[in-house]
DNA sequence: TCCGACGCTCTCCTTTTGGTAAGTACAAAT
DNA sequence: ATTTGTACTTACCAAAAGGAGAGCGTCGGA
């Protein structure tokens, strides 16, 4: 049942041929890992870890910045328990627990590096783009937006 | 002040001997962008158009899987705020709506793609750590977790 | 005449996320 | 005897995220 327009010149403008489903299992695993990796708080203590190394609890947190204990434990443990994270208690007095990446979690950081750097030498033109969306909504008449063909 | 073992031998185990602040405002910012764009739907959706290239709104739902149309809507949006989109409306009169990457968004996606690349090498690593946790989890004993000196 | 197609938007509702504050354990320092 | 410091945990609460479903505009086809 062909509708107006389904215009062939626009279907035609996909890349790949196949739809390329590699594995549906497979995927829904990768999707799932992005999802629990891809978390703000994860990203920065990753960040965090992979800068300096080894640190304390306290010290991670000040090395994060505006996060709370229980976030702190709550994403450090999952990283934990994904393996990212080395967990080691000190059983001495004043409790002492620190953490470190584990290879896993330094090769997470490697491949986050890109992202860090993408977003370093970006970020001024993110600004400008968000800028000239405002500037655009401003004018609120909405065929400014529309290709008139 | 020093209360029982300060340990110099773990502060020692720091890397950088800077702590290396890079400008407290652009790591805020930076710091910021990570978190808008290190956002589950984002990567999700960037990842679609960087595999299909343009699809229009309900094909893009269907490229990304279990999303719903809000999401979509609202962060497509987003996206195209940042610049990373364009969006293209056709005024045609069943409506026709296509995204496309911008080269920005393109280069993101390239830099997500080691992350994605490390997700589909490493996740049978995560899954083992995670299977060895719950195993080390079972044996209750809480001694068994910390390292005797 | 009424339906359906598309790309939304809007409202209502549930779930998740995250912050705050308090409590815990224990020994050493005051 | 009381305070201090560390690394949490727990309870409670507010805010945000996110899903479900209805509605909208418009025109061509049944």
């Amino acid at each position: 049942m062909r509708r107006a327009t389904p215009d062939p010149m626009i279907e035609a403008r996909r890349r790949g041929p196949i739809p390329k489903d590699v594995d549906p299992t497979i995927e829904v695993l990768v999707n799932d890992i992005i999802a629990k990796v891809a978390d703000k708080w994860t990203m920065l203590i990753l960040e965090a870890l992979d800068e300096h190394g080894t640190l304390r609890f306290t010290q991670l947190g000040k090395a994060v910045g505006r996060i709370s204990q229980k976030m702190l434990t709550q994403t450090v443990r999952q990283m934990e328990r994904d393996g990212l994270v080395r967990r080691t208690v000190h059983p001495v007095i004043p409790p002492h627990v620190d953490y470190t990446l584990t290879p896993l979690g330094e090769s997470l950081g490697a491949a986050f590096c890109g992202v860090w750097i993408w977003a370093e030498t970006h970020h001024a033109e993110i600004e400008r783009a968000r800028r000239a969306f405002a500037a655009a909504g401003e004018a609120s008449d909405v065929s400014a937006c529309i290709e008139t063909p």
